[in-house]
RNA sequence: GCGCCCAUAGCUCAGCUGGAUAGAGCAGCGGACUUCUAAUCCGCAGGUCGCAGGUUCGAAUCCUGCUGGGCGUGCCA
């Protein structure tokens, strides 16, 4: 072969993604006919149809219209003193003037012979490592953590381990809610509710029932006192859609009258069933003779809560020993469910860590004249937007904003990030947007402060995801299901092998985990961040297509051949075997296997982790045809079968590392 | 009222800063197990990319308007 030394010690190209190298060939061309070329090298990109060959250009379009010449003259003089022959087949100049590249195939060779040779299958460190904050996954330790939070989490972490193996240096920390209003609950309740027995069993259990039961009393006195108003404006807003239906039936054919009347019904019928919700929440408590006991007891309790948690941030000895009490309890049963999941932060600098720099947050912020009074509040203003964030309560607490503020002031101080990421529901878009603002005002304006937002978790009915009674699911229950459904999948799987189950109880139980793990995980890194989606066990779970347990499966395969082979890898590995590419879907699994690296910039490159499965996914599937189509224990030849085995492990080597990228594990048998 | 987001096949979704005949998976139909795991593979069928204009050599993608939906909107997080 040889090949692979060709351009030697010109550079590191070696080791550049694919698309890199190509741009930078390009480079040279381009800047001899125009001045900008950054553009233009961006539209060198993956062929869409394997027929245009594996990468296309589309520059010489847009270049043709500055250079007053047609597309397909440009493309020719491009492609003339274009230098590729190395890498490429020579270049196709098509239709209105692309720029087809097929890659050389022993080029490719070359390259899957490092990647073998390479623990890291040939993927680059960056060149310039960046220092970036990952803010992820943060939920309220006084809850028990529910659907809400698998994106954040499952989504952060992939970009965390992501970042981490292109090389940079990641931080990641759980900005955990251990400081608010959750914890005057717990307290309050706490101090009049707790069953003794009950919190000696179990601690956090109870917790969350008084937490629960708190709530309850609160939104049930919240509700007495909406109703009335909400009734009131019931009425009102039917005697609206009254006289609106009368204005459009003497106009009927009036379009905007018909708009005005639907969304005047729209409106009835919203508030409406927010007076039924309000009734729901009065009847529960009013229907249990001991909850309404415990509701004329407890008139006060929305305020004598506020009061609790205000005495424990400021430092009344008996809350904040409950709080000291309370709070390694929760954490260690949050912890539980990350050791499920196989989740660490490398920090957890919840809100209570920032209590003691938020007056001087406030205080700076007013000095330097960025933040004033305003009824009462202290307000930034900004000229963006049209309400101001608030950094202080008319009382004088404090607010989610200061802590955000605190926290990339204690971040800077002690880390000096390039970047700041927050992996944070969409809804909060317009608080990032003002608190990064407001950062900047305030000198931070060289970090790189990003939201990284994401959709909705749906249930199938459309509407934020639910139990059936309402309630928001928790966690530890979806991850139990995913992992009892795998099991019935990997148990009937097993059973119909043709020699027979293969797997002790122990093995398909532990599959089970990796599998239902990777199922849940998967099923939201593989969608768009930025859109909801429809969660679905049986979607989920159905382990076909386009899910973990495919590429999991693949992977298994690949470990079954040596195995069945009786392969040394480690052998194989080192044994300098050449890589032959005769079939198509050798060269097919060839390219693939090639493009990882260019699959890890494009997923870094707006924190798309669903770019990343895309690729293996594509990976999997070039797999299976070749599995299927090429035998490899049974080669023709010796050359062939070795060749073959190398594809394999390289296969195998990059769907591990893949999944691994995005928290899933691989499991050698299923 | 204002602001942000969304609308692509029966269903769930991709579609990268505008590029060649819009792609997957599921469901449907038809094939392939004496075979390294059939959790697979091959084929067929299925779309006026919400509607109407505009920008351009070229628009699912950019702009405007409209329709339908979601979210946020001064003292929650």
């Amino acid at each position: 072969m040889g090949g692979r030394c060709r351009r030697g010690n010109q550079s590191n190209e070696q080791t550049m993604s694919i698309l890199a190298t190509l741009r930078e060939r390009f480079r040279p061309v381009l800047l001899s006919l125009v001045d900008s070329v950054d553009d233009l090298l961006e539209m060198i990109r993956p062929a869409q149809d394997a027929r245009f060959g594996d990468y296309q250009a589309n520059l010489a379009m847009p270049l043709a219209k500055q250079l007053r010449q047609s597309p397909q003259e440009v493309a020719q003089r491009i492609v003339d003193s274009l230098q590729v022959d190395d890498l490429c087949e020579r270049p196709e100049v098509a239709g209105k003037g692309f720029i087809n590249l097929r890659l050389r195939c022993d080029w490719l060779v070359a390259r899957l012979e490092q990647a073998v040779r390479d623990e890291r299958l040939g993927i680059p460190r960056v060149a310039a490592p960046r220092t970036i904050v990952v803010d992820y996954s943060s939920p309220n330790v006084a809850k028990a953590m529910h659907v809400g939070h698998i994106r954040s989490t499952v989504i952060g972490d992939a970009i965390y381990r992501t970042l981490q193996f292109v090389g940079h240096h990641v931080i990641s920390d759980n900005h955990l809610g251990d400081w608010g209003t959750q914890f005057g609950m717990i307290i309050y309740g706490y101090k009049h509710f707790v069953a003794e027995p009950a919190y000696r069993a179990q601690p956090v259990r109870e917790l969350g029932r008084l937490y629960k039961l708190v709530q309850q009393l609160i939104d049930y006195h919240a509700a007495v006192r909406e109703l009335p108003e909400r009734e009131r404006q019931l009425g009102d807003q039917q005697a609206h859609v009254a006289a609106q239906r009368d204005a459009h039936q003497a106009h009927p054919q009036d379009k905007k009258l018909g708009k005005i009347l639907r969304d005047a019904q729209q409106q009835v019928a919203e508030t409406a069933a927010k007076c039924d919700e309000l009734r729901g929440k009065i009847a529960a408590v009013e229907h249990d003779p001991q909850l309404a006991a415990l509701a004329r007891e407890h008139a006060d309790i929305e305020r004598a809560v506020l009061d609790q948690t205000a005495r424990l941030h400021a430092g009344d000895l008996e809350n904040l020993a409950l709080w000291h009490e309370f709070l390694p309890l929760c954490k260690a049963d949050m912890r539980r469910i990350y050791d499920r999941l196989g989740i660490t932060f490398d920090h957890e600098l919840g809100e209570s860590f920032y209590h003691d720099r938020l007056a001087a947050v406030v205080q700076d912020l007013t000095a330097r004249d960025l933040a004033r009074t305003s009824d009462g509040a202290v307000c930034v203003f900004l000229p963006e937007y049209d309400t101001p964030m608030i950094i202080r309560k008319q009382d004088g607490a404090f607010l989610y904003a200061t802590t955000d503020l605190a926290t990339i002031q204690y971040r800077m101080e002690q880390w000096q990030p390039d970047e700041m990421l927050y992996v944070v529901d969409h809804r909060q878009g317009e608080h990032f947007g003002k608190l990064f603002a407001t950062a900047r005002l305030w000198g931070y304006d060289q970090v790189t402060l990003r939201h990284i937002s994401f959709g909705t978790v749906l249930g199938e009915d459309g509407r934020p995801y639910r139990t059936r009674s309402g309630e928001v699911v928790g966690l530890e229950g979806l991850l139990d299901e995913a992992i009892r459904r795998a099991h019935a999948v990997v148990a009937d799987n097993d059973d119909s092998k043709p020699g027979g189950p293969e797997l002790s109880a122990e093995q398909r139980q532990e599959i089970a985990q990796t599998v239902g793990h990777a199922a849940l995980k998967y099923a939201d890194l593989s969608h768009n961040r930025t859109s909801d989606y429809v969660f679905s066990y049986d979607k989920m779970v159905a382990l076909e297509g386009n899910t973990a347990t495919y590429m999991q499966y693949s992977y298994a395969r690949t470990q079954s051949i040596f195995q069945r082979g009786n392969v040394q890898v480690e052998t194989l590995r080192t044994a300098g075997h050449r890589i032959l590419l005769t079939q198509d879907a050798e060269r097919d699994l060839a390219l693939e296997l090639v493009q990882f690296g260019d699959a890890l910039d494009k997923s870094l490159e707006d924190y798309r982790p669903n770019v990343l499965t895309a690729y293996l996914f594509s990976l999997a599937t070039k797999f299976s045809r070749f599995y299927q189509q090429c035998d490899v224990l049974r080669a023709e030849s010796e050359a062939v079968r070795h060749s073959r085995l190398v594809l394999c492990d390289l296969t195998g080597r990059t769907i591990r590392q893949g999944l691994a990228l995005l928290g899933i594990g691989v499991i050698d048998k299923m």
